[in-house]
DNA sequence: GACTGGCACTCGCGAAGTGGGAGTGCCAGT
DNA sequence: ACTGGCACTCCCACTTCGCGAGTGCCAGTC
């Protein structure tokens, strides 16, 4: 059976009072606070279609209707439009982020302006080192046989390890390292610079072969393989708003799911340039998360993806209000990363 | 009125009951799970005494006794032992922490272990840096008129900070700068270096001085009143565990005050050598935190304290077993930091 | 055929009522 | 100083019950 026009309506009126009240809505309701030109009885036939269809459901015999987590879907994919941020929200944007003096305090002032903006638990992704281009080497004599390489990335994040020389090494051919390495490497992206590192060593010459292989061996490993990604988070009191109706009773589930830094990658992480993904309770893949909702988008300067951000919440949370920070906010930090 | 020997062991009954169970503990089930050798009628005397000091109160008529903070607080300062950690906590401990490849890695370890031994949020300050001491000043070259100073602590923390130049500059007199640098800064606490960056703007022949005055304002800002703490968080998810009993009802100011890092360190930052120091419930000065309490030491090699850690939980909370095992995770991250 | 008004029905929810039982305070006795 | 006994309190879990929101269905209307 095909939904009209009329039915979907009653759906996006369902979903909007829903999200509003955290009540069942009832016919008579809807009529009142939408205007429909029909009555209750009329709106009821349609709700009862879509509740076969599946869209909605009855919490109990007697209830009001509920929108299923098909039923927001539908809403998100057909029924909302993205809602413009009011002007308000935009100041808070520019007034939250401007004078972010590196990018951890970026980072750190990002998450915590989208858990304010949405009222959810935000989760922003730090910029990839993997996606990220290198503007520099350096490394640093710790002692005769130690040094430090630093790496800085285009998004301004710095790495450093510690690497243990097989044997002493003059300031020379520290310079001469650090020359080379530099010359090879800076502009790529650190997803590419395997085979460069490789063809580094191979391309020493001998005296410099043996502390060179111990520096591609850290850099192979810890850099690119292990490229450690790192999240930030805020807004875990959010969760315990909605007077645990929502998440069925218990914090601990999604809590515990939120301190998994894998599950948040996964989450957040994998995120096509320029597209909002927005996941709805059991289309999420784990089991603890099926009573919450995710809105994720990727950001970075100009249409590169550096990391991904966004927000958890209920499945009955505002979608479109969400959406548009998310991506208002990605926006405004993927120009500020562009700037730099 | 003074409490005898008697009335101090129920309340040491009536605490280890009521962590147990989470259940107000009656006169008759004391007797019967401590071999206590009187009846219950006495204890009931005795308990009556321990009211109206203050240890411990009636949820409601005709209900068991519960220790109030007063009671815990005796409990802690006279009535428990430190357990001694089992031999399964010690080699989690040790396997837990072998193997971290960098000091983000210890920390993140380190907290996420304290989370699990303990079942309480976990809090772990990364090495202060104001009070570690200087190993190591790179300065990097990202243009002719700018430079990433990278700062390297004895405890292997990194900072960077870039710096504008007021003019271009040589490669040469770089390393003239980091030269100077390093050897009046090496060595010294961050904390003591504002008056030795100061003069070496001073003695700073003409040519060197503008770069020279750049990099120390940056230096005083950033890295000494600045000096950013960080710190790190652990299970959350265990704060929901009490099934809500705990933290009458909401955990919602709890985690409004675990994402404020500034109340983190005033709780766990704020750490006398070799002190271990419990704050049960009223204690706590701050408001949200009136519910719950916190065991928090002071870690770092040796007698030198470079941070604090601790855990936060219900006021009913293990207390021995937590002080122990926060006690032993602080010496061995401690003896950590001192190996590299 | 689409919509409407009317009506009987369902059933969750909160209020009110109830009995059992754990725990107490007190007192007289040893 | 401690104990056994006893009357008392009052929380809690359980049940009952009436209300009312909301429904499904049907006959009637445009």
């Amino acid at each position: 059976m095909a939904l009209d026009e009329r039915k979907l309506e009653v759906l996006r009126a369902i979903v909007e009072d829903y999200v509003a009240t955290q009540e069942p809505v009832g016919s008579k309701a809807l009529v009142e606070r939408h205007n429909l030109r029909v009555s209750p009885a009329t709106v009821r036939n349609d709700m009862a279609v879509l509740e076969e269809e599946g869209y909605i459901r009855q919490p109990h015999t007697s209830a009001g209707r509920v929108p299923t987590d098909a039923g927001y879907r539908l809403f998100v994919d057909k029924l909302s439009r993205v809602k413009p941020l009011s002007p308000a929200e935009r100041r808070a944007i520019e007034r939250f982020l401007i004078g972010a003096i590196d990018l951890d305090d970026v980072v750190h002032r990002t998450v915590r302006l989208l858990a304010q903006l949405t009222r959810q638990v935000a989760v922003v992704q730090y910029p990839s080192l993997s996606r990220a281009s290198v503007r520099h080497f350096e490394l640093v004599p710790i002692s005769t046989t130690r040094l430090m390489v630093v790496m800085i990335a285009e998004t301004g994040r710095v790495e450093q390890r510690l690497v243990d020389l097989p044997g002493p090494i003059l300031a020379d051919d520290v310079t001469e390292l650090r020359q080379r390495i530099n010359e090879k490497l800076v502009g790529k992206r650190l997803v590419d610079t395997p085979p460069l590192v490789l063809a580094l060593v191979e391309e020493s010459v001998p005296s410099l072969r043996p502390p060179m292989t111990a520096l591609s061996t850290v850099l192979l490993e810890t850099l690119v393989e292990r490229a450690e990604e790192r999240i930030a988070l805020a807004g875990t009191a959010n969760l315990a708003r909605g007077g645990l109706l929502d998440f069925q009773g218990s914090l601990r589930p999604i809590l515990e799911a939120l301190e998994e830094e894998v599950i948040l990658l996964k989450l957040f992480g994998e995120v096509e340039p320029s597209m909002t993904r927005v996941r709805i309770g059991d289309e999420n893949e784990i089991e603890d998360l099926r009573s919450a909702s995710i809105v994720a988008t990727g950001y970075g300067p100009g249409s590169i993806v550096v990391g991904g951000m966004g927000v958890l919440g209920p499945t009955r949370m505002d979608y479109p209000g969400n959406i548009a920070t998310v991506r208002a906010v990605a926006r405004y930090v993927g120009d500020l990363l562009g700037q730099s």
